[in-house]
DNA sequence: TTGTATGCGTTATCAG
DNA sequence: CTGATAACGCATACAA
């Protein structure tokens, strides 16, 4: 008993050919001896080894996964999905940042492609800047899946959530706690998550009578804190009849809090503040906060399941898009009396320091 | 010109055999047509195929990383580091979080090692929990590192950071900013990280005349937002000299410092905080938290380097450690007078709501 | 130093 | 339906 057992000892125990037990292993039909193979590979514990399997399939066992950077909180939950998956089919995962040195660079997810290193793509919240990166791939007929593009891509496969029904949402949970003015701050102009955010937040006012005024439409250029903070110092130096204000994602509404914390608005009594996304670090600031949550972890499962069966099998491309969850917490209540905002409640201004 | 070129297409353009491809390959000497297998290389644009190499080997081409959780932000930051090591070699990861299920579970781990479904492990944060695991690596003789175990582990590679030192700077922080009653608040009691930090902050304190009272030391049981804010509930009912507070790691800084918010206690005004770790969320804080920053990526960089080294030739264990960078935000100012702690000025509690 | 031949563990092809 | 055998692409012991 030396070493461990390859597909030749199984047949040879089984005394049938190893092709059979190729054939039996993969699914495929074995009148005969079915039984019998079976006790043997649990007898000697025999495991097929992907390595050769895949070598012989011509294939890498591995799929590339690729995406800002590997920092952003967001994509942290979406792994989540993804090993859960991945391991299952003894796949394992390459990971990309293209923004790892602080600039856009592909070049690394290029020569994957082109060097075939990995056997699919996961391309998390791609954008404009990644248009030649998913040409490539589309081009060397490597299987990819978009989860939660920024843009429209054509004849990829793509994974998102219902952002117009979270929109609504997010309007109906704002009136009814009485708001009638509500502002929106989008990130990158050009991002679908937030125009269909707004669309959504719109629509859903609509439906209760209210006008989400274009005057209270903001963008902040992109979606990280920093945009966040300016924009609310922006917001903040002129009057606005808004009593609530909805981000296009987390990250902004953060941002923006810690201003208006330093700035002595006190939120929600002064102001709403709702972000999007569900990130855990919500939970967890001086004032939590409302927001609605994606299906992190079913994203990452579907793309991964959608890959492999682009893989095994090119079928047509799809869109599968997932329901967004409300997450009520502490940043958001009764508006304010219209006209009424104070500034002075809590002005402190600590101001940053270094 | 059908397909990829592979070693023997190599070895006939160059005239040689592929014995001596693979030699050159792999970096042994070859006197005679070393230029010109270089050229044909280039001509081609030949690539090996790493996956019958490994099949060849008896490889993997792959690497298990274990971690509690993929969602934990420390991991996150490590996951950077690891990713550009681990692509420069055309190695892929397999993710595996032991409590995804919610309870401890590390069969998927041992299902590798037994299996061994990955040439070499690292281990994040290792704690008493993890023993059998690492034991039956050990036995197994797959490589593993450590990084940042939370105990002492005999026979395996370790990745750490330099706690004690971290503690001496911030005591010696403090201390110039005029604190003389220091209080710590650590994580599970058997944890190494948290012994350590205690101990360097005692030390440096010491180093200054001053002395870390041992009613001052505390233990939240382990190292999590919810423990913080327990532990703040409990450290605000009692009264205590303390005019700083140094948690054991961020997260227990986070929870600590809602809960001071809620009860209307100014930082750094009323109490200065310090946490440890330096993640990206401590900035982003209403009030930004002083930190001490592990080496994440030259950590993520180093594990892997020496998991390689030990793959490619098993050596003697050893233990590498990084030191650690004070970050001074603005949760730490000077000491407050004694005894004239108010917990009125902001004292509106807004309390949870859900 | 270099070449030859064999092994690594599967899958696919093509007869039977 | 099944069995023998050639790929898959590389590394290495052994012989030259």
């Amino acid at each position: 008993m030396k070493g461990r057992p390859n597909i030749r000892t199984v047949a040879k125990e089984a005394g049938v050919s190893v092709a059979t037990i190729s054939r039996y292993l993969n699914g495929r039909f074995v009148s005969a001896a079915r039984g019998r193979i079976a006790e043997v590979i649990a007898e000697l514990d025999y495991k097929p080894s992907t390595i050769a399997r895949n070598l012989s399939l011509g294939r890498r066992g591995c799929i590339g996964v690729v995406v800002d950077s590997v920092q952003d909180p967001w994509f942290t939950q979406l792994l989540v999905g993804l090993e859960e998956e991945v391991s299952a089919r003894d796949v394992s995962l390459m990971l990309a940042s293209t923004e790892l040195t602080g600039k856009y660079d592909s070049n690394i997810v290029v020569d994957w492609i082109r060097d075939r290193r990995v056997d699919g793509l996961i391309i998390a919240k791609a954008q404009h800047r990644d248009r030649s990166l998913i040409r490539e791939a589309v081009e060397a007929k490597l299987p990819a899946v978009l989860v939660a593009p920024n843009q429209e891509f054509q004849q990829v496969q793509v994974v998102r959530c219902d952002n117009r029904s979270a929109g609504k949402d997010v309007a109906r949970h704002l009136c009814d706690l009485g708001h009638k003015h509500v502002a929106f701050a989008g990130g990158p102009s050009n991002s679908i998550d937030s125009k269909q955010r707004l669309s959504g937040l719109r629509e859903g006012m609509n439906d209760r009578g209210l006008l989400l005024n274009s005057s209270n439409v903001f963008n902040c250029g992109d979606f990280e804190v920093d945009a966040g903070a300016k924009f609310g110092r922006q917001f903040f130096d002129k009057s606005t009849n808004a009593t609530a204000v909805v981000f296009a994602n987390d990250l902004l509404a953060i941002g923006f809090m810690r201003v208006a914390h330093k700035l002595g608005v006190r939120i929600p009594e002064d102001l709403s503040v709702v972000g999007f996304n569900g990130l855990p670090e919500g939970e967890r600031l001086w004032v939590s906060l409302t927001t609605v949550a994606q299906a992190f972890q079913q994203m990452g499962t579907a793309a991964c399941r959608r890959l492999f069966e682009s893989i095994d099998s090119p079928g047509p491309v799809q869109t599968i898009e997932f329901p967004m969850t409300l997450i009520v917490r502490e940043s958001t209540g009764p508006a304010r009396r219209s006209g009424s905002r104070s500034r002075t409640a809590n002005g402190r201004g600590a101001g940053a320091r270094r």
